[in-house]
DNA sequence: ATGAAAGCGCTAACAA
DNA sequence: TTGTTAGCGCTTTCAT
C-alpha cells in the first residue's frame, strides 16, 4: 500500500506538506505543491479512508436509510437516491445505504462505530421512534417528511398545503367554480397521516379564499368505491365541473367513474391529481408532482450544511409544481 | 466518545483484553469477559470503524454498484438490493452505495482508500470497462452478469441457457410439438448480448433433444412489429401451437396480436415468457423468472466467501424456475 | 489468562 | 513556507 510517507519520500518533503498539499489547509509553494502533485500521480496514492477519520473524527461518509419494503413506489424513490447520491458526491461525500427496517437500533450502530458523518432518513412518520434518537445523536441528520414536532430538526417535504392549494387555484384560473375533492381512503385519515390532512386543509383554504364551492370525500382503492364516491360528491354538488384527486390508487378509476356518469373529461369534469409525475404522464392527468429530485438534492445540501455546522431551518418545505396535461381545460360557458 | 481505554478501566483489565473480548481471538476468562461485557454495555460502547479499520486493514464494507439509470427494471433492482443488504447485514457487514455513472474511476477511489473490503457489481456487460479493473485490484469482486471472459472473476447470473430450455421443456411435456421462439430486437443479437444469445442458444438445442421443430425471430417494441413477427412466424410454422418470448417490451402486445391473428390463449397457442414475475404475474403467463432474491443473496455469499480468503467457482449459475399460470394449457388433439 | 506497548496512516498543533 | 511530532482508537505481537 502506498502511504503518505511514501509520496513524501519520493517528494523530498514531510509527510504533513503532502498532507497540507491534499487539505488545502495551509499556504504551499507552487514548487512544492506540483512536485508532490506529481509525486501522488506516479505512486498512485489515494489517502486511507480509515486513517483519516480516526484522525479527524470526519469520514466523508453519510448515510442514506431508505424504506426498502414492499410498497414504496419505487420510481419516485429511485429519483430520489439517485440526486442524492449525486449531490453527495458533488461535496466529496459518499453514501452508505441502510435499509429502514434495520430500525432505531441499525441507526445507533452506524453513529456509535463513526462510521457516517450524518443522517438522511427518508419516509419518517408522524410518530416515529427513530426521531427522539436523531434528535439527541451528535450526528447531524436530515429528515424527509414530516414528524409531529420539528424543533431540533432538519426536515424537508413537500408543501402539501400549498400542493392542495395549487390545485384549487389552477382550476379558479380555468374558469371553474364548483370544486370536488377526492381524498385518500378514510382510514388514512383516522390515523392523522399529516400529508393527507394538510393537502385538504390547503385545498379547503384556497377554495374559500377564491370564493370557490368545494366539497370533499375520501375515497378507497376499489373501482365500486371510488363510483360510489364521484357520485356521491355530484350528488352534493350537481354544479361540480372540476376535481381534484389525492390517492393514487383510486387514480385509475377516477376517469371511469365520471365516464359511467355521463361526464368526460376535461369537459364536463376537469381532473387534477397530486401524485408522482410518472403516473399523471401515462393517465395524461394534469397534476402536482412529489418533486423526487429536488427533495433528494435539497436533502443532502441541507446535511452537507449541517455537517459544516451551519445552522438549517427546522422545516423547509418545497414549493408544489403543477404540471399542466389533458385532464384539465378552460370551463366552457354552456348555451 | 466512549473509547475501548474508558471500557478496560471501567472494567478493570487492559485494553487489549477488551479488544479480545469483542474479537473473541484468545480464551477469556468466563468472569472478565462477563465483567467486560457489563462495561460496554453500561458505557455504551461501540469501537471506532475507521480505528478498527486502520488497524485490521478490513472495514467490514462493501461496495454495492448498482446501474440507477433511467431504464432500469426497478422492482427487481430492489429486490436485488434489498436481498445483498441483508446479506450483508447478517454476515455484519455494511454496504456502501456506489452508482454505476461513477464508472471505473468510482472504483478506483473507493478501492484506493480503503473504504471497502470488495466490490459487487450489477449489471456487468460483456465488454465492460470495470472488468479488467476489478480482475486486477487487490479487492476481491462479484460481478452480477456475465462479461466474456470469467477467468480470474466470479461472476453470478442466471443460466439463461437453462431457462431456454426449460421452457422447451415445459411445453414439449404438456404435448406441444411446433414451437416458436420471440426474442429481444435484432439490435440487441447484433451488439452480441450474451443473455440474449445463450437464451436463443438453450431454446433450440432443448427444441433438437425434444426433436420439436422450432422458429426463431426477433420482434420490436411495438405493436406492428410484433403483429408482424407473429405472422411470420405462424406463416412459417403454421402447425405453431406454443410461443417462447424473450421480449419484456414486446410482452404487452403478443396476446393481442395472436388474437388479431384468429389464435387464442391457451388454447390456439400456449405463451411462456422469460421476464420479472411481476410483469408474468399481471399478464397471467407462465413465466420463467429472473430470481433477484436469489441473485442478490448468492452474490453477496460468495463476496463474503471470497473476503474470508476462501476461493469460490468463476460463473455460478442460478437455475430458472418456471411458474406455470394461466398462458399454457396441454395440447389438445383436435378432432 | 492477562498486560504492555508498538504500530496502522493520517492530521494538526507546535517549531523553525 | 516547511518540518517534527504527538496523538486519533484499535489490534496484536511479545511478555509475563
Amino acid at each position: 500500500m502506498v502511504t503518505i510517507a511514501d509520496v513524501a519520500r519520493h517528494a523530498g518533503v514531510a509527510p504533513s506538506t503532502v498532507s497540507y498539499v491534499l487539505t488545502g489547509k495551509r499556504s504551499i509553494s507552487t514548487q512544492t505543491r506540483t512536485k508532490v502533485r506529481e509525486s501522488i500521480r506516479l505512486l498512485g496514492y489515494h489517502p486511507h479512508a480509515g486513517a483519516r477519520a480516526l484522525a479527524t473524527s470526519r469520514t466523508n461518509v453519510v448515510a442514506l436509510v431508505l424504506p426498502l419494503r414492499p410498497g414504496v413506489y419505487l420510481p419516485v424513490l429511485m429519483r430520489f437516491v439517485t440526486a442524492a447520491v449525486t449531490t453527495a458526491r458533488r461535496h466529496d461525500m459518499d453514501v452508505l445505504l441502510v435499509t429502514a427496517d434495520q430500525g432505531a437500533q441499525g441507526l445507533r450502530r452506524v453513529a456509535g462505530s463513526a462510521q457516517v458523518d450524518g443522517f438522511l432518513v427518508m419516509d419518517v412518520e408522524l410518530d416515529d421512534d427513530r426521531v427522539p434518537l436523531l434528535r439527541q445523536m451528535g450526528q447531524p441528520s436530515v429528515l424527509i417528511g414530516r414528524p409531529a414536532a420539528v424543533k431540533g430538526l432538519t426536515c424537508v417535504d413537500l408543501d402539501f398545503e400549498a400542493a392542495g392549494a395549487r390545485c384549487v387555484d389552477h382550476l379558479a384560473d380555468l374558469g371553474h367554480r364548483y370544486i370536488g375533492f377526492l381524498g385518500a381512503p378514510s382510514v388514512v385519515y383516522q390515523r392523522n397521516a399529516g400529508y393527507a390532512q394538510r393537502t385538504m386543509a390547503g385545498f379547503g383554504a384556497a377554495a374559500m379564499r377564491r370564493g370557490i364551492a368545494s366539497t370533499a370525500l375520501p375515497a378507497e382503492d376499489d373501482y365500486e368505491s371510488v363510483l360510489a364516491s364521484v357520485r356521491s360528491l355530484l350528488r352534493t354538488q350537481p354544479a361540480m365541473t372540476a376535481l381534484v384527486v389525492h390517492n393514487e390508487a383510486a387514480l385509475g378509476w377516477v376517469a371511469s367513474s365520471l365516464r359511467a356518469l355521463g361526464r368526460k373529461v376535461p369537459d364536463d369534469v376537469a381532473v387534477v391529481a397530486i401524485c408522482p409525475d410518472e403516473l399523471a404522464e401515462q393517465m395524461h392527468l394534469t397534476s402536482v408532482q412529489l418533486p423526487a429530485e429536488e427533495l433528494g438534492r435539497q436533502a443532502m445540501e441541507l446535511l452537507v450544511s449541517r455537517l459544516n455546522g451551519q445552522p438549517t431551518a427546522p422545516l423547509t418545505l418545497l414549493p408544489p409544481k403543477l404540471s399542466g396535461r389533458a385532464s384539465t381545460a378552460p370551463r366552457l360557458r354552456r348555451a
